[in-house]
DNA sequence: GTCCGCGGGA
């Protein structure tokens, strides 16, 4: 900002100066010296005030002798124009120079990357003729090396190393930034490295750009080592500094540090900052602090977009959703509109909750807004559709996008996976390479459980073993559980179990869930208690596993390792949650628990229950009345079995939506093997598509089947 | 005398 010397000075030209200039130019004694007018094309450049800086521009056309203004006037020409973003009327005055200087060319160089023109810059310092007079300084390399990060131009920019190296230039604070930066924009962390051991002088800006490169290389013990090293030289931190570490601090979800952070920043004075807000607000987000976050953004009072999506972010990424949603009419009613970024979050929080409806409002939202053509919006429609049990809409959403990344690709993939359409997602896959679109981490992990899905043994292997280390793609502990979901469905259990053993990986309770799945569909019980002691081994109290393998007995019809089970849970005070599902019908979640009876239509409910099970009974149906381990008569077995809670919220679905529409439901737990085999038949009956999202994955049912294949 | 570098939300 502008002192208050130069400032006394102008407010004098502007109150003594400009009016006379304006009442007329014939007066000589009133027209302004060359180094006025050069202050104030640079007070017009610094304020961005173009009407002024055009009056200072016809005044020295008007008032000069010569026709040609002098290279210095005609510099500070070009940079005021720069600076109002004018850069054809900038670019039209330097192609008209006679001659031109070093200064000539850096400013118009600027001028071009500061309006995104980076390639132009480059093109210019081709054309700079390195032979003659000019000799290009450290002003021009800081532009040309920033254009080389902004292009992602290495090349370029190594050639640019090697002669600013030879020249000296390199020792000048700005040009080592500019070229560290470089590095770290184009990837390069050992590039970025060399430049900061090797190159005396480093000041907060090249702090800041190296742990910056590093944490979002994902290369956080160095970025920390880095930041050691700028504590110990008791280099003054600035706004800048602040936002890059708890960036940091994010990435290594370490709350401790991040506090003592939020300390620097309180005692510097600089919380109210909206980049610093956005950063604390992050960082407690990622540490799972939420209300801290909360507290930080209530502590502000100038509170932009970002920040309420961050806020919003912050409380989508730890499962509170509807605390996420909420907050968007708060939003909007404070004034401030939402942008692409707050759509995503929304859409994100949508998924979570499996909300449709709300997600179809939003998407309608969006395409009114024009956010709809944003990718990560697409992509987050993707998302929600799929997650909210429509694949259809998810794939519309899809197959009108113009540009996709491999994200777009990822969760179309996935989508299907999730969905049990292998098939479906193995396509969009052969698609994506077509595409030529370079499939990642991710891709595979959707690849594999769509092979999964179909069967497909060999092709899974032949992806895992061939095409990922073709691709350089390192597999991890998902792909691995695909692989043992793959066998386990094939009913290879001892392949399976080989692989678990044979590979040194860091095996987590969803893998071992995965194999224990397949010993409970393919009633292997020795193997499967086996299993479990492993899974209870890692988690004593993962409930899950307590009920998989009281089903997996039950299933087989062994009622003694039930009530061992049954024991084994009371002994330890671990409960089984009740199964609850609920249903969105016109903006309302119905929510359905176990024999509930509090719904204000329950009559109804039971009577269409009735109804439908009767029917199905017709066509074979027999209620799985030695699963139940009440002990009760037949007759109320089968009761408890007809009021689980997705039977209640299905007939529910079916009295409440009209006769086409497909019923969503969603339940916290697994399905239950009589409810599959009864909704499969509901499907006939009723011919509804049903679609239960359970707690392991989606099953579509329709015209007697389901997507799942009986495998769950 | 005139020109230059680092940052936030999915």
């Amino acid at each position: 900002m502008h002192t208050s010397k130069p400032l006394s000075l102008f407010q004098h030209v502007l109150t003594k100066k400009i009016p006379s200039l304006l009442k007329s130019n014939s007066d000589k004694s009133s027209a302004l010296s060359l180094e006025d007018t050069i202050k104030l094309l640079k007070f017009s450049a610094d304020t961005r005030d173009f009407k002024l800086g055009r009056t200072i521009h016809a005044h020295l056309i008007t008032s000069s002798s010569n026709v040609q203004l002098n290279v210095i006037q005609t510099n500070s020409l070009i940079h005021f124009y720069v600076k109002c973003d004018e850069i054809s009327l900038a670019r039209k005055l330097f192609d008209q120079m006679p001659e031109r200087n070093v200064v000539s060319w850096s400013s118009i160089m600027a001028g071009y990357f500061h309006n995104g023109f980076a390639l132009e810059v480059l093109n210019l310092f081709k054309s700079l003729n390195f032979g003659g007079f000019l000799c290009p300084n450290e002003y021009i390399f800081a532009t040309v090396l920033s254009s080389c990060s902004d292009l992602r131009a290495i090349k370029e920019g190594v050639q640019c190393h090697s002669y600013v190296l030879k020249t000296g230039l390199l020792f000048h604070s700005y040009v080592k930034n500019a070229l560290l930066h470089m590095y770290t924009r184009c990837l390069d962390m050992e590039g970025a490295l060399r430049v900061f051991k090797s190159v005396p002088g480093s000041d907060i800006l090249t702090y800041n750009s190296i742990i910056n490169g590093f944490v979002e290389n994902g290369y956080l013990s160095e970025a920390l080592e880095v930041l050691i090293q700028m504590v110990n030289e008791y280099v003054v931190w600035d706004h800048v500094t602040y936002v890059t570490v708890l960036g940091l601090c994010a990435h290594l979800k370490d709350i401790k540090l991040g506090s003592q952070v939020h300390g620097q920043i309180l005692k510097a004075g600089s919380e109210s900052d909206e980049f610093v807000g956005s950063a604390l607000i992050d960082m407690y987000g990622k540490c799972g602090k939420t209300i801290y976050a909360r507290n930080a953004f209530d502590e502000l009072h100038d509170r932009n977009v970002v920040l309420w999506t961050a806020i919003m972010a912050t409380y989508s990424q730890n499962g509170c959703f509807e605390e996420a949603l909420n907050l968007f009419p708060e939003m909007v009613l404070e004034g401030v509109q939402p942008n692409e970024y707050s759509y995503a979050v929304m859409l994100n929080s949508c998924a979570g909750l499996s909300a449709m409806r709300h997600g179809d409002m939003l998407n309608g939202h969006a395409l009114k807004s024009g956010f709809k053509n944003y990718m990560i919006v697409a992509n987050a429609l993707i998302n929600m559709y799929s997650k909210s049990g429509s694949v259809d809409h998810a794939n519309q959403v899809f197959s009108n996008m113009i540009y996709r990344d491999t994200v777009t690709w990822n969760s179309m993939i996935s989508g299907y996976s999730h969905h049990g359409l292998g098939r479906e997602a193995l396509s969009v896959f052969y698609r994506m390479l077509v595409a030529a679109e370079v499939p990642n981490y991710v891709t595979f992990v959707g690849v594999l459980s769509a092979c999964a899905h179909l069967g497909l043994v060999d092709e899974g292997f032949y992806y895992l073993n061939q095409l990922m280390k073709d691709m350089r793609i390192e597999p991890g502990v998902e792909h691995y559980t695909c692989i043992i979901g793959l066998l386990g469905r094939a009913g290879r259990l001892s392949e399976a179990e080989n692989f678990m053993n044979s590979r040194s990986v860091r095996w987590d309770v969803v893998a071992w869930r995965t194999l224990l799945s397949a010993c409970h569909v393919h009633r292997n019980i020795s193997l499967g208690k086996q299993v479990a002691e492993n899974i209870l081994k890692l988690d004593p109290n993962d409930v899950g596993t307590y009920i998989l393998l009281s089903n997996m007995y039950a299933k087989a019809r062994r009622w003694d390792g039930v009530v061992s089970i049954r024991k084994l849970m009371r002994g330890r005070e671990i409960k089984k949650e009740p199964g609850v599902s609920w249903i969105q019908v016109k903006n309302i979640t119905h929510v359905f628990v176990s024999e509930d009876k509090n719904h204000k239509d329950s009559i109804q409910i039971y009577d269409k229950l009735a109804d439908i099970l009767g029917q199905i009974k017709h066509l074979g149906y027999v209620p799985d009345i030695a699963s139940v381990v009440h002990d009760v008569e037949d007759e109320q077995k089968e009761e408890y079995l007809s009021f689980h809670s997705e039977k209640l919220a299905i007939a529910f679905g079916l009295l409440n939506t009209p006769s086409e529409a497909p019923i969503h439901v969603i339940k916290n737990l697994r399905m239950c093997h009589d409810c599959h085999t009864a909704v499969k038949l509901i499907s006939m009956v009723a011919q509804r598509k049903i679609i239960v999202r359970d707690a392991n994955r989606f099953h579509c049912f329709q015209s007697g089947t389901c997507t799942c294949g009986d495998y769950w």
